[in-house]
DNA sequence: TTCCGTCTCGACCGAACGTTCGGTTTACTA
DNA sequence: TAGTAAACCGAACGTTCGGTCGAGACGGAA
């Protein structure tokens, strides 16, 4: 597509390591959404054909579940942390949410693919089965901040995890490193007014 | 279309109106998604052939853009509403979060559809842009409580509106009728969750 | 010079897609 | 009983899908 020199057609040696086509890639499914983008979409947004993108990389399920991997690794890389593990559950709970608007500004385009995931598909299910279970870690933190009296007890606690969930994920849909302010005041403000809005 | 007696037209053999079929594919659109459904999979959960569920409706395409409809249209009906144009910003601010989150739980599917919805067609442009105006309309009454010292100003407009949506939209996520108590506590619990945390 | 591994491409495949069409069945009216 | 129009269906339409294949083109090693 682009001859360098003294070649009839090729360009050679292009950086086209798997995980810079990965990036590609989830940058085409979070535009026109996962089933709504062809290979040939694929291909032509890396600038090669759809042949030669098949000779990077192993099919279009294996994107997404590389995508998705890479998003949920780094949020159960959260859980793991000091910080969501030892003090009180209130301030683990706020280091959780703190973490994971970060990791959904670092990972931006990986997490917002992988919060769209329905379970379609095994891999897609797999997906969702991991997210649940760092849905529920979260869970256990909000029932026990709630029985120490840090929060606000005339709420449910599986409602109070969906609600604060659904505020720092929203953030995928509308957050543009271009307009919206630093990523620091973002989480911030996310974190601060959910804070605001479970406290007693 | 229904014409009941003494016509030429009568109502032929099988409950199947245009809205109850539109119904049905909006079920089918929120669990595998919109591009991951094929005219076969609607046909079949409607019980019909492929062929005669053409005989109904106009096409994919339109049933998406009549499903999208039918959300804005409520939502839009809500913006003309007294309570959203009388008394002061606050409270209208309020009374419109707490209206939208009552139009989506009542019309919980068709909602859901139309925030999935991404703009790869013209049909799904237009959609998008009537729900931008919405949130402008909500943003500018945020932006006046703000003035009016109802509302916290450490904060931009803008992100506390997405913040207000965000939290209220994630409700499509993952109310279940069967599961979650009744749609008044959502609702009280979503919006005062939101309107503290937003609180100077 | 030969050979090999990497990379690219055009051509192609079977399957599935949204949609159309000709023709049949059904339930009602005149 | 014949006529009629909606409801229905099987079969096919042209297109696009995800994926495969064999043939080169090239740089480096031998």
């Amino acid at each position: 597509m682009k001859p360098t020199v003294g070649t009839t057609v090729a360009p050679r040696r292009a950086p086209y390591d798997p995980t810079s086509l990965l990036e590609v890639a989830v940058g085409v499914f979070n535009e026109r959404g996962y089933d709504g983008t062809s290979m040939e979409d694929l291909a032509r947004a890396a600038g090669i054909t759809k042949s030669s993108f098949y000779h990077h990389v192993d099919g279009k399920e294996a994107l997404l579940a590389a995508a998705c991997d890479r998003a949920l690794d780094a949020l159960f890389a959260v859980r793991d942390e000091e910080g969501s593990n030892a003090g009180r559950a209130i301030d683990r709970f706020v280091y959780v949410l703190r973490r994971t608007t970060q990791i959904l500004l670092t990972e931006l385009p990986y997490v917002t693919l992988l919060l769209r995931v329905r379970g379609n598909t095994a891999t897609e299910q797999a997906a969702l089965e991991r997210r649940r279970e760092f849905d529920r870690f979260t869970a256990d933190l909000v029932t026990q901040a709630m029985a120490d009296g840090d929060l606000r007890s005339d709420i449910e606690p599986g409602l109070a995890t969906r609600l604060a969930f659904g505020t720092l994920n929203s953030v995928t849909e509308w957050y543009r490193a271009a307009r919206d302010t630093s990523p620091d005041a973002v989480v911030d403000g996310a974190v601060g007014v959910i804070v605001r809005g479970l406290r007693p």
